[in-house]
Formats: structure tokens, sequence, C-alpha cells
RNA sequence: GUGGGUGUAGCUCAGCUGGCAGAGCGCCAGGUUGUGGUCCUGGAUGUCGUGGGUUCAAGUCCCAUCACUCACCCCA
């Protein structure tokens, strides 16, 4: 009997998952110089905080949530996003009490079930931000620019920018309801029809063909934007260009969450198969308000930590070999007296600071030395009879196959000497 | 939830109109009793996804089932 990770869930194993720990320090690194603070929040929470939250017409309410009764009866969902426990977190500890914006960043797993295909899982992992508090355009771009700042520092040269606004609740219902009645009269399947009343908006997404050719003469949001919303808009956008991020006018670009008020955007990809959007994210004014708190005006973003590894695969970034390079010296020990010896030397190497593994088990020199070579590591130290008797261990670069008798006094910091 | 594709060694896969289970890579050992990578030789590993059916005989044909995968819907 033998087990497989869960239906649409998979394994991060080595060399590859070397690049999970790169692709979330990298995306962490901006923020940290912007400012944000570091949060975690348990991976499920009460069921309510999302369906209030996220929306009850969104299709990640609806039917995507792992929700379950524990123990004591209560219902709780595994996270599907990371906005709405970053809000609750922050209303319950009274952050928002002190200087405003709070600005946040998370690291973590999300849960939705999906039927799985590529980029997309059951279970995947997100690195976040969320900047709570403030109305202002500077915020929006600063999130953006830092995203953006992430995805360049990984090497990603494909990544594009859409952007849009979607109003806000003095000019996003007029909008809505000019958008359901130019949709109520198009040919739509029965669960498109249904959306048009629930979510007219996300029918913009649509992908099939036939639905977006009805849709070109569709009223779009960036027509409907209020005064305020106008020049909000107009600000972000200004100070984009301002700060050289590209970016594409989408004005058909809408999310998937309720949420979202005014500035929307997304990251996308042409290498994550069927799916576009490594990242997204955008302004959610009134969401505070929605699970219980105070008017609390935040924009925030998402990027996929998974999604973004397989858009660099796509763009050839990543080095399986150079992943698999864990160590930069290997111990060969040959009898049981040099083994006892070199188990020493390699815990004062890795004190030192130096990367260092050994050959265990009862390898013999040509197995060891091979086991040296696969590690990856430049040096390889071997140590025998004869070396123990001396003192000394030999050092052999493994790059070149010179090697030279050190002293077993004078390994470490020769050692630390050569790989400065 | 719906549709397509694929399940054979650790990995990538071949296996024709049914007839002894295969290759490459990887792994282990030897060639070299103290020296890796290249090279040579040898070796181990399989419920051919699972269950049933047809047949003298099934990896191969039929049915069912499960898993994986890609896509739709939707989304990071």
């Amino acid at each position: 009997m033998t087990f497989q990770a869960p239906k649409g869930t998979f394994d991060w194993i080595p060399p590859r998952s070397e690049r999970v720990l790169a692709v979330r320090d990298a995306l962490a690194a901006p923020l940290r110089r912007a400012g944000y603070g570091y949060v975690e929040t348990p991976s499920f929470e009460d069921t309510e905080l999302f369906k209030r939250g996220v929306g009850e017409s969104t299709d990640v309410v609806s039917k995507e949530m792992y929700t379950f009764l524990d123990k004591g009866g209560r219902s709780i969902t595994l996270r599907p996003e990371g906005t709405a426990p970053v809000v609750r977190a922050v209303l319950q500890h009274g952050l928002h009490n002190g200087q405003l914006p709070v600005k946040l960043w998370y690291s973590g797993s999300q849960y939705r079930y999906e039927r799985a295909q590529k980029g997309r899982y059951r279970h995947f992992w997100q690195v976040g931000a969320e900047a709570l508090g403030a109305e202002d355009p500077a915020l929006d771009a600063e999130l953006i620019v830092l995203a953006w700042q992430g995805y360049a520092a990984l090497g990603l040269t494909g990544v594009r920018l859409l952007l849009n606004s979607l109003g806000d609740r003095q000019c996003r219902p007029v909008y809505r309801a000019a958008l359901q009645e130019f949709l109520r009269g198009l040919d739509l399947d029965e669960p498109t029809r249904e959306r048009i009343e629930i979510n007219p908006l996300r029918v913009l997404d649509d992908k099939r063909s036939e639905v977006q050719e009805q849709l070109t003469g569709a009223p779009l949001v960036i027509d409907h934007l209020c005064g305020d919303c106008k020049a909000y808009h107009e600000e972000v956008r200004w100070l984009l260009t301002a700060a050289a991020v590209p970016y594409a006018d989408d004005p058909r670009l809408v999310r998937g969450l309720d949420y979202y008020t005014r500035t929307t955007f997304e990251f996308v990809h042409d290498g994550l198969g069927s799916q576009s959007a490594v990242g997204g994210g955008g302004r959610y004014d009134g969401l505070s308000e929605v699970i219980g708190g105070p008017p609390l005006p935040s924009v925030g973003w998402a990027l996929g930590v998974d999604r973004t590894i397989l858009a660099m695969e796509a763009e050839g970034l990543l080095d399986d070999a150079a992943d698999a390079r864990l160590v930069d010296v290997y111990g060969v020990a040959l009898g049981e007296e040099a083994k006892r010896r070199m188990f020493l030397l390699v815990t004062d190497l890795r004190q030192a600071g130096v990367g260092a593994d050994m050959a265990y088990g009862s390898r013999g020199m040509k197995g060891a030395m091979k086991a040296a070579d696969r590690s990856g590591a430049r040096f390889a130290l071997i140590l025998g009879e004869r070396d123990l008797a001396a003192e000394a261990v030999q050092v052999k670069d493994l790059t070149t196959a010179e090697q030279t008798e050190v002293p077993l006094t004078e390994v470490v910091t020769t050692l630390k000497g050569k790989l400065k």
C-alpha cells in the first residue's frame, strides 16, 4: 500500500524546491524595503469570513471552498485567499487604530477545490501584500511597482501588467445596470445568463470566442467612472509611467472576487498553460465594513509562487544543476578512525559557515568520490590512515583535479579562504 | 461539475496484425585494495494502474473502475 499526494496537489522536491524559497524571498524583498511588516494568519478561518468578505456570488465561495465542521460544530474553511484573513487580523488586533496605512505582507498556502490543470491546483502558494487604511493613488502605484521589481529580480521579462478601474460605490452600480441591460440582449447559455444577474462584470472575462464576439459593443467601466474615480485612476497611471513600469489599459479586466473597487490589475504571462495570471490585485475600499469593521480603504495583491515558477520555467530561467548544488565541501573518509575525524571536521566547517557534507554508509573510495562529484561540491576532503598519521587532509579541487595536503588544524581557514 | 488524452523499471519512453518484459538515462558494483567527471564490463529494480471478460495464449482485444494529465467553467 502506497500513498500519493491528494488529488490536485503536488510536492516540491529537490532540486526544484529550492526555487520555492528563492521566489518567495525575491518577491518579499521589495516589500520589506518598502516598510511592509510580516503577518502570518491561520490556514483556516470562520467560514463566514470568506462568505461575507469574498462574496457569496463568487465561484470561490459558491463552489471552491474546503469547508468542514470541527468537533465543536463550528464551520471552518481552509483559506481560499489571503486578503480577508489579513483584514480580519488587522481589525482583531486594532492595528488600524495606529498610524495609517498599515502595511503588511504574507506568504502561505491557499486552498481551492477545483479541477486541477497546469498552473491551477487545489493547494497553491502565494506571496501577498496589503496596505490598509489609506486612500492614496501613490499606494496603489507603490504596490504595483514593488511586484514589478520582484518579478524583475527573478529575471522574468515576459510579465505584462494589465490595468483597469472598477469604479466605486457611486459609479459602479450605474455601470453595472448598464452592463446588465446590454448583456440581457445577448445570446448566452443558462449559467452565463444567471451570472448576468449575480455578477455581470465577470461575463466580460469569459474566454469563449462565441461570447467574446458578442461583447464587442459592451459598455466599459472606464466610460462610466465618476469624476473622483477618474482622477484617481489617472494619478495611478501617471505614477506608473513616471516609475517606468509599463502597463496596458484593459477595460475588460475584472476580478473574480466581489471586494474589488477602483484600481484593478493583473500580471499576466504566456507560460502558464491555459491560465494567464501570475499575480493580481487591486483596491478594496469596502471590505473592512463588509466584515464588521470601520471604513478602511485598502489596496493589495497576491502573487502565485508556483505560477511564477512556471513562468520562469517557460523563460528558461531554471537551472536544476545549480539548484542541486547545496554544499561547497564534501568529505571522503577511509576507515573507522578517519570517519570519526571527518565527522568532526565537517561539523567544524558547518559551524564556520561553510556548507559541507560527507559520504555515509559503507561506500568505497570510488563510490564516495562519486558522491562528492554528484553533490556539486567544489572541494573534496580525502582522509585516510596515511593522512591521519600526518595530521593532514587531502584537499582536492573537483573542477581542476588539483590536490594539496593541508594540516588538519588549518583546513577550516584554508577552505574559507578558497571559497571567498 | 463537463470534455479529450495517457497509465509498462526510480525517470523519459518503445513494445507492429495477440506468442519468453525492453531501451536510454539514473542507481549499485567491478575495471583502478587511496581518487570523481569520460570510457569499458557486469548487476539490481516491474502485480505492464486495478478488477473482470474473450482466447490455447493478453502489455497488446473488450467492459468497468481508479489515477494522472490537458482543456472548459473559474482563478493566483
